[in-house]
RNA sequence: GCCCAGGUGGUGGAAUGGCAGACACGUACGACUCAAAAUCGUAUGCCGCAAGGCGUGAGGGUUCAAGUCCCUCCCUGGGCACCA
């Protein structure tokens, strides 16, 4: 009898929602567990492998959490706003409202299909005016702990998708999503202060995050301990530093070379950068700021591109030995990192001594080797002692540091400083489908945020999206939205027009997933308490230095506003793998997307989801191959023979050992998320019962953990083995230690690390009883002939390795 | 260039320092069948008729014993990239 998939799920997906099996009462006693997978975004209108492949193998967790008494909360929602969503409307010429929503319902219907046990009854929909009313919200929490602010700043912008984007989102200096190159434009745009939280996004304390993961993290956030110097700025009648006293800060976190410095670089953006230039240089060095505008961060950064600069005529002085060094402006050096300037010692740096041979700058070796000597012809970067540097001549490196700026600290010409590489999070974009950000722009009050009470700002609807190319918000162009009134003066006055970056909206939805309905706040603290943080988050590691980094950011200012008492969002995070077709990435343009859909048809989703879980780790994803489904098939039908198949009377020992170690087996392994090696010791399991049988009560259990990745099935099964609805309200078998041990074990016998023979042997044996087994065996004899025994390790219970010689 | 992760049969992959290749695909042969498919059974790392030998990217090392630990190098994937 074959098993038939496509009815059976059918029915008893029917039959889960009508008995709500899954919808998860938020205020049971019993402890709870959170298990997310980041939500997808509708922008096509189908499931991919991919999804599958998130979403699956973390349901199959999700419900052996639950079989082990966990009250379990699996929600599901849509991340809905932004590019993808939009540019798929414009390219089919319809509304975003209306094509979102007709993507919505077909996904709906097909996560409906995997089997999965989402509880929809808490949706969240990031688009809808009732969840981005409270998305306005956490901006105005933002604003009001002065961490969010609008300033004037070269910007990333996609000529491509017209609008900027945040440093995150520039891939290689080409935007993420379209990959066309990224240019620079001075805008003036809304930031979050992200950088404020750099020391505490670099703790993981206490988290089950891969370490790549991390490390990802921190070296974005890029902390690097240093100091800031000051060189003042010699005055020179032709320039206009005369008698202004100003200074040119450098940050550097090489303070030991500080006497190998032999001229100072500003970044092009530099403010100083003009005034320093002398008479003489001034139109030079006006050229060369007009030119590196011109470039963009590609030709700017290129690799293979000579370094550029050039020399303003200004003098700066050198504070710890009032040397007079040449200012130059170049390109190499970073407007947006540390102080925009840097002090060059082209000994003791790459960059600085490629410049100053191209230059025919100074080079001034003052680090010397611990040990040895240093390379001729290139810079020696590393730590060593000082040489040449004053009273601080002969100390090493790293105490020369403290020491130098100890002294100048005194005459208030340095200080210890931190430097990121982590920018503030960039958050307006000039596009159409976001939340408006709420505020309002007043002639007389300035920037006035939209009151609390005034929320949502609604995104009105009847506007013509489609980016113009001049830079604006479509919104810009609907005076309806535009126009209205201070609330502080009640004046006429301007709403901002630009939407927020959608990385906004997945920052706190695993907050509303718990009280989703919620119209008087964004979420009950009482639930969220309860709820959070989140015990198991599962999704790509390509998020991992945005919406992760940005979610625990938002967590944290939270967190400090008191409004949530934990301030890190997921305690455990999984990376699904990613499937490729023939080691390529899945794409439209490549066709070689493989769809699920006619698999899932075919074989139904439990074949399909265990085939994605046994084509091997999780984590490592995998190529897809059409032919290997078939062995999960044939697993199944199997497996369905078993159940039908006549009750074997009692099981042999054998058998029962064999069923208890798969518990173990798969317990242990579904924990790690190896759900290859789970099903691998099942299939083990059922190869062994196809001479003997199984009784009812292994039947059972067998079902009963074969039930988190075949959910259909198991179902069906504990109805044919006469037990009661529904599987997943039973709790999950126990091993016995006492069932897993044998009498007997295989003794392998090696010599001198060779195995020679294996011998049938009882438990716990001695060494000389080993031996004495091993000498009778042919094999072993003859590989003993004319040799000397020398010794012999014996591992208990396991084995026996004679070590022979001559 | 820097920082991670990884390299195991024809394929996907498995192995707390203790039997390399579990499980599965594929292939071959056999059974069933008029026949095919499906199903079931047997075999299947390489060389060799065999005894045996060789085998986890390459080369060294530690160890009674190394896919696993250490060193050097090569290749693949991912991240960062003039961050001073």
């Amino acid at each position: 009898m074959k098993y038939q998939a496509p009815e059976i799920e059918r029915k008893w997906q029917k039959v889960w929602e009508e008995r709500g099996l899954h919808t998860t009462d938020l205020n049971s006693k019993k402890t709870k567990y959170y298990a997310l997978v980041m939500f997808p975004y509708p922008s096509g209108d189908k499931l991919h492998i991919g999804h599958w492949y998130n979403y699956a193998p973390t349901d199959s967790f999700a419900r052996y959490m639950r079989m082990r008494g966990m009250n379990v909360l699996e929600p599901m929602g849509f991340d809905s706003f932004g590019l993808p969503a939009e540019n798929y409307a414009i390219k089919h010429g319809v509304h975003p409202k209306k094509s979102i929503a007709h993507n919505i319902a077909t996904m709906e219907q097909q996560l409906k299909a995997t089997g999965a046990m989402y509880d929809w009854s808490k949706e969240v929909v990031t688009s809808s005016p009732e969840y981005y009313k409270w998305t306005q919200w956490m901006f105005l929490q933002l604003y009001k702990r002065d961490l969010a602010y609008r300033k004037q700043a070269p910007v990333n912008w996609c000529p491509s998708c017209q609008t900027v984007l945040a440093n995150e989102q520039v891939q290689d200096g080409t935007c993420d999503r379209c990959h066309s190159q990224v240019t620079k434009r001075d805008l003036t745009q809304w930031f979050f202060s992200i950088r404020q939280y750099g020391d505490r996004l670099l703790e993981f304390g206490g988290l089950q995050w891969p370490e790549k993961t991390k490390l990802m993290q921190q070296n974005w956030i890029g902390r690097s301990e240093g100091a800031q110097i000051d060189f003042e700025l010699e005055a020179d009648k032709d320039n206009e530093i005369r008698g202004t006293g100003e200074k040119v800060t450098v940050f550097t976190t090489r303070i030991d070379t500080l006497f190998g410095c032999t001229y100072v670089v500003l970044a092009p953006e530099h403010p100083l950068a003009q005034k320093v230039a002398t008479k003489k240089h001034r139109t030079e060095v006006q050229e060369y700021l007009e030119s590196t505008r011109r470039k963009n961060d590609i030709e700017r950064s290129s690799e293979e591109r000579e370094k550029t600069g050039v020399f303003t005529g200004g003098f700066a002085v050198n504070p710890v030995n009032g040397e007079k060094v040449p200012v130059w402006v170049a390109d190499y050096v970073l407007a947006s990192y540390g102080t925009g300037a840097v002090m060059a010692v082209p000994a003791h740096d790459e960059r600085d001594f490629a410049f100053a041979k191209k230059y025919k700058l100074p080079i001034r070796t003052v680090i010397k080797p611990r040990v040895g000597i240093a390379k001729e012809g290139e810079p020696f970067t590393e730590n060593g002692l000082l040489l040449d540097s004053g009273e601080f001549t002969d100390l090493s490196s790293e105490e020369a540091r403290m020491e130098i700026v100890k002294f100048l600290e005194e005459q208030k010409k340095a200080r210890f400083t931190v430097s990121y590489k982590l920018r503030d999070w960039l958050i307006s974009r000039q596009r159409y489908w976001g939340a408006p950000i709420p505020i309002i722009i007043c002639p007389k009050c300035g920037d006035v945020p939209v009151p609390e009470k005034d929320l949502p700002v609604i995104l009105p609807d009847d506007v013509d999206f489609e980016p113009k190319g001049d830079g604006k918000s479509p919104l810009a162009s609907c005076p309806e939205f535009v126009k209205t009134r201070c609330p502080k003066c009640k004046g006429p006055a301007n709403r901002e027009v630009d939407t927020m970056d959608t990385f906004m909206c997945s920052s706190w939805y695993f907050l509303r997933y718990v009280d989703p309905q919620n119209d008087k706040a964004a979420f009950d603290p009482k639930m969220v308490k309860k709820w959070l943080p989140i015990d198991l988050y599962v999704g790509g590691p390509e998020h991992a230095c945005m919406h992760l980094l940005y979610a625990r950011f938002f967590t944290k200012v939270l967190y400090d506003a008191k409004l949530i008492p934990f301030d890190e969002p997921f305690t455990r995070l999984v990376h699904q793998g990613m499937i490729t077709k023939d080691g390529a990435k899945m794409s439209k343009s490549k066709g070689n997307v493989v769809s699920p859909d006619s698999f899932v048809t075919q074989y139904g989703s439990d074949v399909f989801r265990m085939y994605l879980m046994f084509m091997g780790p999780f984590t490592e994803g995998g190529d897809w191959n059409d032919r290997g489904i078939t062995g999960i098939a044939r697993f199944v039908d199997r497996m369905w023979t078993l159940i039908n198949a006549l009750h074997a009377e009692k099981d042999s020992p054998e058998l029962v050992r064999e069923l208890h170690q798969t518990i173990k087996k798969v317990t242990e392994q579904i924990e790690v998320f190896h759900f290859n090696t789970a099903i691998a010791s099942m299939m083990e399991l059922l190869n062994a019962t196809t001479q003997s049988g199984m009784s009812l009560k292994s039947k059972k259990l067998f079902v009963q953990v074969l039930a988190p990745f075949a959910p259909h099935l198991a179902e069906e099964a504990w109805e044919k083995l006469g037990a009661e609805f529904s599987i997943f309200e039973t709790t999950w078998p126990k091993f016995d230690y006492k069932l897993l041990q044998s009498a007997t074990f295989e003794l392998v016998v090696q010599i001198n690390g060779k195995v020679r023979a294996k011998i049938p042997a009882e438990v716990g044996i001695t060494k000389e009883e080993a031996i004495e087994a091993a000498l009778s065996q042919p094999g072993v004899q003859t590989q003993l002939k004319g040799k000397k025994r020398l010794k012999e390790i014996f591992v208990p219970d396991k084995l026996l390795n004679m070590v022979v010689g001559e």
